[in-house]
DNA sequence: TCTGGGGTCCTGTAACGT
DNA sequence: TCTGACGTTACAGGACCC
């Protein structure tokens, strides 16, 4: 363990709510809760004010809008969401080479590696600027921990929201982390919890003296010997900049459970070419084709099936996905399809394509049994509604706004962007209105979005 | 009330090669 | 040829995370 409290951890502040507060004047200081919208929805995040109404992340969106019905409910906007993200990133780098994003909102940060911190004082201070730039450059808050160690940064960032900053003082992690519950350590989930607490261990300090062995015994080898070393705030895991995916895949939960056998395979063929397409937009290919349904009574199952080499042919997966579905009863409905592609390789269908054309020979990575491809039934895919509650739109008169809300053949707007102090004003559109159009999300602070072009910027007048 | 979507990692079992 | 030890893969499921 380092002697000195030099990773970071930064969690911003319910980030996807608090990016739409940014975004839309009349939501700031108000109950936002972004999520699936639909009947099946769960929630991402919700803004303070939610929470003050027992909303949470992953609760049911539908049970959200019983405990809030005030509350305004939004669709996730990811490129908003991941153009901050950047912004946040690219401010990290800037203190250390090693950074480890978690997710778009969370990351560690290596300062003794970026050789901007050696001790708690200058690790507190590069903490406290980092906070101010994030604000300054997105607009955003963030909550800052700072530690010897991953997991005690990520606990100190934890104890910091909203807006803070904690530094866990090397030497005093043990009596901090005793009297916490033992869901604090990565790793603890709802089940770990549960089967420890069954054990009569609820606190981390109970875990730190029931001993390595009876951990093992209660979770099995590997486990039981991490969480007792991290009882004892024993954590050595670095920080690793870049990590490769390891699988990509998509999944789709629908509305109403599918009972149409003929519909489920033109599903599962969709959702084929939906995986192989991002497969493609990295540049990789695939080995195993994973197959997930979900039935009506919430019971998953996954089939997989291992190719002879490679692919990113959409025709190969949708075809080894199809013989998965042969392999499973959908007999009383599907709530869930994915497919996913794991096993993953560094090189494209092009780049053997490209072989081959030039003359050799292609490596003996023909994909599977190349088979005629069967024509794909056309999938029923039931049209988009046009209009999603939070979306950006353009009018031609009024200018930038967002979808309030839809319906009946009307589309409410609110005109309003990230600059105005105040709430903008609400009209109501024929949902074909021909002067309305979908929008770009504008950077949250003005004139530090990546190269957009933005309203007024050069040459527009 | 009824449970998303994108992932990672671990475990147990079976199959297979040496 | 049979048996066993052992390592590696493939596969399915489950826990966990954001």
């Amino acid at each position: 363990m380092r002697r000195a409290p030099t990773v970071l951890h930064l969690d911003m502040d319910a980030f996807f709510a608090a990016a739409e507060q940014a975004a839309k004047p009349s939501l700031r200081g108000k109950a936002v809760v972004v999520g699936g919208l639909g009947p099946r929805g769960v929630v991402s995040t919700a803004s303070y004010e939610a929470r003050s109404f027992g909303v949470h992340s992953a609760m049911p969106t539908a049970q959200a809008r019983r405990l809030a019905p005030n509350a305004a409910y939004l669709f996730p906007r990811f490129t908003l969401y991941r153009s901050v993200s950047e912004q946040v990133m690219e401010l990290l780098g800037a203190l250390s080479p090693l950074v480890e994003p978690l997710s778009l909102d969370e990351a560690f940060v290596d300062l003794e590696a970026g050789g901007v911190a050696f001790d708690a004082e200058t690790a507190r201070a590069v903490g406290e600027r980092l906070r101010a730039d994030i604000r300054a450059r997105t607009g955003l808050t963030g909550s800052v921990g700072l530690a010897a160690s991953k997991m005690l940064a990520k606990i100190g960032s934890e104890r910091a929201k909203p807006d803070g900053l904690v530094l866990i003082e090397p030497g005093t992690e043990r009596e901090l982390l005793a009297p916490l519950s033992v869901r604090v350590l990565p790793g603890i989930g709802p089940a770990t919890g549960d089967h420890l607490r069954r054990a009569g261990i609820s606190t981390i300090g109970e875990i730190a003296e029931a001993g390595e062995d009876e951990l093992v015994r209660l979770l099995g080898k590997a486990h039981g010997a991490g969480v007792y070393a991290m009882s004892l705030a024993h954590d050595e895991r670095p920080v690793v900049a870049e990590r490769e995916g390891k699988s990509v895949s998509v999944e789709d939960t629908y509305d109403l459970d599918i009972h149409d056998r003929v519909r489920v395979r033109a599903e599962v063929a969709a959702l084929a070419d939906r995986c192989v397409g991002r497969l493609r937009a990295s540049g990789r290919s695939g080995r195993t084709v994973v197959l997930k349904v979900r039935r009506y009574d919430f019971s998953t199952l996954t089939r997989s099936e291992t190719l002879r080499a490679p692919t990113d042919d959409p025709a190969v997966v949708r075809e080894a996905a199809a013989r998965l579905l042969e392999l499973v009863d959908t007999t009383g409905g599907v709530r869930l399809l994915g497919v996913g592609v794991s096993g993953l390789a560094d090189f494209t269908q092009e780049v053997l394509f490209a072989r081959t054309t030039a003359g050799e020979e292609p490596l003996a990575l023909a994909p599977e049994p190349l088979r005629v491809t069967s024509p794909v039934p056309v999938p029923s895919v039931p049209p988009a509604p046009r209009w999603r509650p939070g979306q950006d739109v353009v009018h031609k008169e009024h200018g930038p706004g967002w979808v309030q809300g839809s319906g009946l053949g009307r589309v409410t707007v609110r005109f309003e962007t990230p600059y105005d102090e105040r709430p903008g004003r609400v009209r109501t559109f024929a949902v074909d209105d021909p002067e309305l159009g979908a929008g770009e999300p504008l950077p949250l602070v003005r004139g530090t979005g990546e190269g957009e072009v933005r309203p007024g910027a050069a040459g527009v007048s």
